[in-house]
DNA sequence: CCGACTGTACCGTCCGGTCGGTACAGTTAA
DNA sequence: TTAACTGTACCGACCGGACGGTACAGTCGG
């Protein structure tokens, strides 16, 4: 679809120039198309980036969902197993998710976020075995994202993986 | 000093309207200021949002450093009580952090940001016993810290609690 | 011909930053 | 004593540009 196309060159701006370079100017051109053919797809702005939140959702429940196989407390360790499935990919999801979540700060933009976010870190969902456990677990993985954006020279490969291996390990030890 | 009453505007402003809501002229208002008077102590706008993020980074260091006793494996566990209390003030200060990461996520503005990132989660600091787990529990709190400001109703009062006692917990077992 | 789609010219607003000026509290010096 | 001068704090009108959005004329495949 086009839309999707002018998705990607809208990701492209934002990870490559930042949020306040997000112009419907520069989309447009990224995309090889005036503004008024971007407007067409997307009557506003603020369709535009919300569009950009709800696929990177998408894409990464889409990304649990493959790890998850439906056993009991499956779903932690999914969640563990897709968070680090992003870091490793040479691809720069992270930089993608990172710019995009930077953009959703305002009002309602933030609202599929954080529909999203209590998704993830909901209770009462996989009965886990020990809820506790998979709480430090999902907030681990979650502080990563943080940390990886900000400071992404504090955990190299070797550290990752290490540190993936802990997490699954306490959710095998819960 | 005024200067310091001019960010509290800011803060106010900003935790209560949202980034695109931190104008000149909005700060100065709520301050009490005219423009001119707000310009005058803060050169430009990158300046005062800058002083926005550094004092906030202070007063987290400030935090950090009132739980450190200096003892090996302390700088963690203080890094989890500052954490935690944040969360348990009545005071709205993780709005007001939230707040103002959210507004620090252009080029440079983020470079404090990231610096303290850099030094919070640093490993090789206090020589932990156990690296991996000492990771794992600063970690789990930044990852609150997300999820706390996109969807605070996931963990109420007693679940901190139980999660404070876990980390804690985790530390003392590694 | 028709409707999906594109391109361009333009508008209004908002916002950061500038600038000339004011008020006023010292300080100096005749 | 007082007039000239200086530095600090602050004011508010204004400017220039950017940006979201609109209007509308065109294009082109079916």
């Amino acid at each position: 679809m086009k839309k999707d196309a002018l998705l990607d060159a809208a990701e492209t701006v934002l990870s490559e120039h930042g949020t306040q370079a997000l112009t419907l100017a520069a989309v447009a051109d990224r995309a090889g198309v005036s503004k008024g053919g971007l407007l067409y797809h997307f009557p506003t702005k603020e369709a535009l980036v919300k569009a950009l939140v709800t696929r990177v959702i998408e894409e990464f429940d889409d990304l649990i969902a493959e790890h998850d196989d439906g056993s009991p407390g499956s779903y932690t360790r999914a969640y563990v197993e897709a968070t680090f499935t992003v870091f490793t990919e040479g691809d720069r999801t992270h930089r993608r998710w990172s710019a995009i979540t930077a953009a959703a700060t305002d009002p309602e933009l933030a609202e599929p976020l954080n529909e999203a976010m209590a998704r993830w870190h909901g209770r009462g969902r996989g009965e886990d075995p020990d809820p506790v456990t998979a709480s430090v677990v999902r907030l681990a993985a979650e502080g990563l994202w943080e940390v990886m954006s900000h400071a992404p020279e504090v955990y190299g490969d070797a550290e990752l993986a290490a540190l993936r291996q802990r997490l699954l390990a306490l959710l095998d030890a819960g």
